[in-house]
DNA sequence: TATAGTCATAGAGGATTATCTATGGTGTAA
DNA sequence: TTACACCATAGATAATCCTCTATGACTATA
């Protein structure tokens, strides 16, 4: 058999024919001529090098080798439609798979937007990478990933970023501490308390320094330590105050506790990110439309809704 | 996607190009240039209408959907392999179908020879079709059967008879009857005698006529019982004598023995029939060059093996 | 035995495909 | 940085495919 030769379109026809037991009927259903489809038969007798079909009582029947072709016919017509159907799925974002890649903080809210959407579209299969600021800038920088969750999203002409979700950032200290009550509680009152902190990339830690900075207040004290879980932990234990994302501590809150401090919570937002050029597969577009709803229905945030609206709108212009 | 113009050729450049991860190596594999394999690759992707392969890393890797198309591709292609060899099989007659019309007589003998052949060809499916001369005879003119076997060839320009196995007629009386040790025993001392006889269309009734008539002997009493085994039955229990195929005898011998008569065993042959315009199965082919086989080693039967090589002989020519 | 229906074949047009060579861009590796 | 390997694109050509109309042959039915 010349299998190059062999076109899907000739197996349609071929499979048509033999399921009506005619050529005129086919050429009808399939909007051709007669002779057209003689052809187109002739052609895949040619290709097959054997008979397939005969005439038996006015009617075209396969013979012993086109039932075998068309048995062959109808399956692999029907798994090209299954792949079709699977392509359609895909381009409506219902099926298939996209990689987020978070900064640490961020893991304690997203599972509030994965969760949902994954119930919502069991199809889709998703890869949550995580790690600090870096970490992320790396991924980022090498396309490993088709969507980005940053506090401070990188400055890159080839990047666009949606604020979608305030991130408060907020001091905390051990449960029942000394400040929990005061009113009007400054910095200036704790400024010589130990602060433990995340590393200088890290956009928390970022944030908390402009302000310090504009505030015009240096810290006495400081310890770096690498993990929110671990400062929380040691916050608890009375070794310092610190500065966390409100999310964390509402996450698990056992052992600390958010201070009054005037100006706080700082203002921070969480933003998606990403790469201009990058087509993002369906499945990310329909995460972000997905989210875009639950942020107006579930968590308040009209002004991250309008930016994702917005974000969605221009990939949606620079889809292909 | 835009099945229609789907290829089998476009599925093969591309499993290979996935297979080898370079569309350059492609190239030389299926020799063909480089510039070549990249358009078909483009084509193909036109017709998913969805990016397939991107590049990495100087490889060429499949997206997301190219992996599914892959699958799909080696999906398709093995499918379309099994029946390529299943096509081949076919043609060399190694599997398949055929059905072999026999006239009552000849089911004797047959089994002798479709049963070593079904042994040695599993794969082949065979029908057989029993019935006397005037049934065969319909059959033969409906085309309903691949082959046939006859004593006497249905007179049709359109036929191909090869005589392939001799039919000796013989005359049968009782176990111990009273002229089975004589010698030089002919017709005449017989003429007053009983026969039971087949219809007059059966091919044994008309030789065992014919030559009575050229021996210008005329038969007192006749009577007439539509099967062999029946008339075996008959004679055996005293009814009369019988001319019958020295097969039907000698398969089932009980209560029966063979007169014997001066002038026999009258010479008959059966014959293969085809119709000249009729494409054999490849099969059926196959079972006469098997028979061929079998007549000179089994059955001593030189002329018939010459007559059946003619008879491929002449169809090999018609072939196609 | 007309007649209508079905299929095959021939011939022809335009569209598409399968290739090639030539060339330019891009990224990898020396 | 240069050289090389690899891929994409452009342009050209021959083959092939797709489809049509016109026509003839065969067959079953009125």
């Amino acid at each position: 058999m010349k299998v190059r030769q062999l076109t899907f379109r000739l197996l349609q026809v071929y499979a048509d024919v033999v399921r009506t037991g005619s050529i005129t009927a086919t050429a009808n259903r399939l909007h051709l001529t007669q002779p057209t489809v003689s052809q187109q038969l002739k052609r895949l007798r040619e290709i097959v090098g054997e008979p397939i079909v005969r005439q038996e009582e006015g009617r075209v029947v396969p013979t012993e080798v086109g039932q075998a072709l068309y048995q062959l016919s109808q399956d692999l017509l029907s798994r090209t439609d299954v792949f079709s159907q699977y392509l359609d799925e895909y381009n409506r974002g219902g099926r298939g798979h996209f990689s987020i890649g978070l900064v640490n903080t961020a893991q304690y809210v997203l599972p509030r937007l994965l969760g949902p959407f994954s119930q919502a579209n069991p199809q889709v299969d998703v890869t949550v990478e995580i790690g600090n600021r870096q970490q992320m800038l790396n991924r980022f920088e090498r396309h490993e990933d088709d969507l980005y969750v940053f506090s401070h999203p990188p400055s890159d002409d080839a990047v666009m970023a949606a604020p979608f979700l305030s991130n408060p950032l907020v001091v905390v200290g051990p449960e029942n501490n000394r400040w929990a009550n005061i009113t009007d509680l400054t910095m200036e009152a704790l400024k010589d308390e130990r602060f433990l902190l995340r590393e200088p990339g890290s956009a928390t830690r970022h944030t908390f320094d402009a302000w310090l900075y504009s505030a015009g207040i240096e810290l006495r004290s400081t310890q770096q330590i690498a993990s929110n879980e671990a400062i929380r932990l040691a916050v608890a234990s009375g070794m310092g105050l610190a500065v966390l994302s409100r999310h964390v501590v509402a996450d698990s809150p056992k052992g600390v506790q958010e201070l009054p401090l005037k100006g706080f919570p700082l203002k921070s937002r969480w933003h998606f990110v990403v790469r201009r050029e990058r087509r993002l597969p369906p499945a990310a577009y329909r995460f972000l439309s997905f989210v875009q709803g639950l942020l107006a229905l579930e968590f308040n945030e009209p002004e991250g809704e309008l930016a994702v609206a917005e974000l969605l709108r221009t990939l949606d212009i620079e889809r292909r």
